[in-house]
DNA sequence: TCTTTGGTTTGATCTAGATCAACGGGATAG
DNA sequence: CTATCCCGTTGATCTAGATCAAACCAAAGA
C-alpha cells in the first residue's frame, strides 16, 4: 500500500469518525438503542468507544480474556470460534453488522470464544460495567439488553434445530439466507455479495466437510438456484433456495 | 392409586410447602439466589410462586404464550420442545432441578418453546416484571440474572459443537453424562438413576433415530460401560464414557 | 382372559455425506 | 519465471447412520 492511499484512508477513518454517534448510526433499528428515547441514546452513545478497524485476521478478543465489554459489529464481518481440547477449531457462528457479540463472557467472567475478523471491519465497544450502570438508570435499556440476550438464545436455538436434522443441501440454504437477509437489512443488495468467508469456515461452522460444501454450491449452481464464482454469489432464485432451506425442497444432481 | 397414599402425598407436600424458601432450598447454589445477601434472598424469596406439581405430560407454557415468568425447576425434569412449520416437533433440550426456563421468551415477548414434564414435576415461578423491578434494586440480582442468560447461551453453543461435529456415540455418552452430574450436584446417585425421556424424544433431541439411540445403548451395555434395562441406567466405567464423550475413545460392536 | 397400543430392540439394506486422491488456479516469494 | 502455498473443485470409494421390516413386551382396556 503506498502513501497516498495511506493518507486518505486515514483522511476517511478522521472524518468518519467525528460523525459517529449511535443516534445517528445507520445499524441502530437492529442494533441496541432501538426504542430508547433520544437523550437515553445519548448517554449510551457517551460510553460507546470506537477503535480502528480490526484487519483481516485480526482478533477482536480470544478465549479467557477477561470478560469487561460487549462488541456490536459496525461493517464487515467476523466468526467466532472455540477450540476443543484436542486444540481443533470449531466456528460457532458468523457475524455481520448490526449485531452484538461477547455475551457468552458474562457468566464467568472470560469469554468462551475467540472472535476474528473476517475481513476489514470496525467494532463499537461497550463497556459492561458502565453498560450495567447505565441499566440501573434506564429501565428500557436494561430490557434491551435481556432482549439481546435472549434473541441470541432464539439464533442458538434455530441454529440447534438446523444441526440436529437438517440435511447438508438445508444448512447451506440457510446460511446464504441469513448473510442475504441481513444485507438487506442494512439496504445492501440481497442477491449479490461476497461471502467474506472460506468454505473451510463455512464446512466447520455447518458440519460438514469441504468437499460437500463445494459439491452443493455447484450443486446450486447448475440448478439455478444460485451462481457461484469463487466467493462471488448471485442468488438467482431465492424461493427455491428458502423451499430447500426449509426442506420443502430437495434438489439432486 | 389408593386414598392412604393420596392423603400421605397430600400431607407431605403440605409440610413441604409451608417450610418452601429461597433461602432454605437445597437447590440454591445452582438456581437463582446464589450470592444473594439474606435479606435480598428474602426479597426474590416473596415474589416466587410455587404452584402444585405438574403431571407428567402437563405443560408449563407453550409457544406463543404470553411471556411473563421464568421458571426453576425444582424436582422431576420438563423437555422444552419448538414445532416446526410442518407440525413435527423438535427436543431442544431436557431440563432439571435448578435449572431455569423460559428465558427465550423475552426477546418477542412470548415464548419460542413448549416446555412439558417429563415426569412429576415442581416448579418456582419467578413473575419477570416484578424481578425486573427487583433487579433495580438489587445489582447483584440483575448481574445474576445476566449470567443465567449467558450460561444458557454458553450451553447451547456446546450443544452446537456437539451436533455439529459429535458421532452418535459421542452424542448419546454426552447426554448421559450430563444427567449423571446434573444428579451429583443435588447429591443424588450420579451412576443409578432413570432416564426420564423416551427413546424417541432422546433421538429427536440428538438429531438420531430411536434405532440408532437403542443400538447405542445396547453397545455401550456389551462393552460394559454402562447397563441399561429399559429406562434404568447404571454407569459402571464412567472414564470410559468421559473418553467417549470427548472423542477420545471409540467403541465398535 | 385376549387385544390393543406405545415404546423398544434387532436385523437387513440403503444412502448422504465422509474420506481418499488428484488436480487446477491465484497469490506471494525467491 | 518458477516454486510454494492455500483454497477450491471433482471423481472414486467407503461407512455411519438412516430406512425398512419384523418382532417383543409391558401396561391398559374390554
Amino acid at each position: 500500500m503506498n502513501n497516498i492511499s495511506d493518507i486518505y484512508l486515514k483522511d476517511i477513518h478522521c472524518l468518519h469518525d467525528k460523525r459517529l454517534s449511535c443516534g445517528n448510526c445507520r445499524l441502530n433499528t437492529i442494533c441496541l438503542p432501538v426504542s430508547l428515547h433520544l437523550d437515553d441514546i445519548d448517554k449510551l452513545n457517551q460510553i460507546v468507544q470506537r477503535g480502528k478497524p480490526l484487519n483481516k485476521g485480526e482478533y477482536l478478543y480470544r478465549v479467557n480474556d477477561t470478560f469487561d465489554a460487549v462488541f456490536a459489529i459496525r461493517s464487515g464481518s467476523v466468526k467466532a470460534i472455540s477450540i476443543s481440547e484436542k486444540g481443533d477449531e470449531q466456528v460457532m457462528g458468523f457475524h455481520f453488522p448490526g449485531e452484538v457479540v461477547g455475551m457468552d463472557g458474562l457468566a464467568e467472567n472470560s469469554y468462551t470464544n475467540s472472535v476474528i475478523a473476517l475481513e476489514t471491519s470496525s467494532v463499537c465497544e461497550i463497556p459492561f460495567n458502565r453498560l450495567e450502570e447505565l441499566s440501573l438508570l434506564i429501565p428500557t435499556l436494561q430490557r434491551h439488553f435481556l432482549q439481546l440476550m435472549s434473541r441470541e438464545i432464539m439464533h442458538d436455538q434455530q441454529l440447534i434445530a438446523l444441526l440436529g436434522k437438517g440435511s447438508a443441501e438445508m444448512k447451506i440454504a440457510t446460511l446464504l439466507l441469513k448473510i442475504s437477509t441481513s444485507n438487506g437489512l442494512r439496504h445492501l443488495s440481497a442477491n449479490n455479495f461476497a461471502l467474506p468467508m472460506s468454505r473451510i469456515d463455512i464446512g466447520n461452522f455447518l458440519g460438514l466437510t469441504i468437499e460437500t460444501v463445494s459439491r452443493i454450491f455447484t450443486r446450486l449452481h447448475k440448478n439455478k438456484v444460485i451462481t457461484i464464482d469463487n466467493r462471488e454469489i448471485s442468488i438467482t432464485n431465492i424461493s427455491v433456495l428458502r423451499n430447500i432451506s426449509s426442506g420443502d425442497q430437495v434438489i439432486r444432481i
